[in-house]
DNA sequence: TCTTGACCTTCCAGTTGATGGAGACTTTAT
DNA sequence: ATAAAGTCTCCATCAACTGGAAGGTCAAGA
């Protein structure tokens, strides 16, 4: 199977995978004709990345899920961990943004939002830092 | 105020303001030595940069705020117009988060996490294409 | 047979928002 | 006088790709 082909039956992009090959997270066999050609077992391997790239797993957390899944004496402890891993980072973000998001919205309401130039936000984000204890000069 | 002051008044990076600079995002002058010299305009940029940053304003987003902060003439429409585009922007984030929570949530809960190699967060990751439409050659 | 177009190849650059380090200067403190 | 701390510029690196240029290959139609 060609390159275009194994970015259609994965819904990788073509560059994403000839990316992913030369970080050596999957290895290309080549036709004659220098061509790419991926097997079964490439294929296998792409769509677990494609997976768990949209699981939010980073690419070194992929290689280790590559190498947990090829290997039949794992254990699910590893995999666990792993992911457990990946839903804390997950969560640690989702707080941060609610945080953000709460502090945009207080701005927001604040803000009259007309053709006058007074606006809560500009003052929200000039002022923040002006009690702080780190005098001037 | 050089550099290194701006920084502890500011609370950026000495390496994040040169950075600044670099980009066109605030200009400094320069002593006789060489040194950036921060006058308290540069200051007050600087201050909103660090706010809108740790708001998640983008630093083209920054550049407008920049802009409009130092136009008495702005309509403060305009301010809000960018703040609800980046809340959009964060509340759009979280929601994908919240999916892939979500997503990670189930498969942890089905992974018994011991010594045995059978693992449903594995078999997610492998199966979920399997009933693709497109077909493998 | 020729040509057109769709693929494929490699290599280089750019994205976002910085951060790290080398090597060289200046300033400050002891 | 010397050492430490601060500053300068320039170059490289991170994640995870994406875009484009320049060129080779392949299948189909006139």
């Amino acid at each position: 199977m060609n390159i275009g082909r194994a970015a259609k039956v994965t819904g990788l992009s073509v560059k994403t995978i000839r990316y992913y090959e030369d970080i050596g997270l999957i290895d290309a066999d080549r036709a004659e004709n220098g061509y790419r050609d991926f097997g079964d077992r490439q294929i296998t391997q792409l769509r677990l990345l494609a997976q768990a790239r949209q699981l939010g797993f980073g690419l070194e957390e992929c290689r280790q899920l590559l190498d947990l899944n090829a290997d039949p004496d794992r254990a699910s402890r590893d995999v666990l961990a792993l992911a457990v891993r990946n839903l804390d980072a997950v969560q640690s973000k989702i707080r941060q943004l609610r945080r953000l998001e709460g502090e945009l919205e207080t701005l927001i309401r604040q803000c009259r939002g007309d053709d006058d130039p007074d606006c809560a936000i500009l003052d929200g984000l000039n002022g923040a830092l002006e009690k702080s204890a780190i005098p001037a000069e």
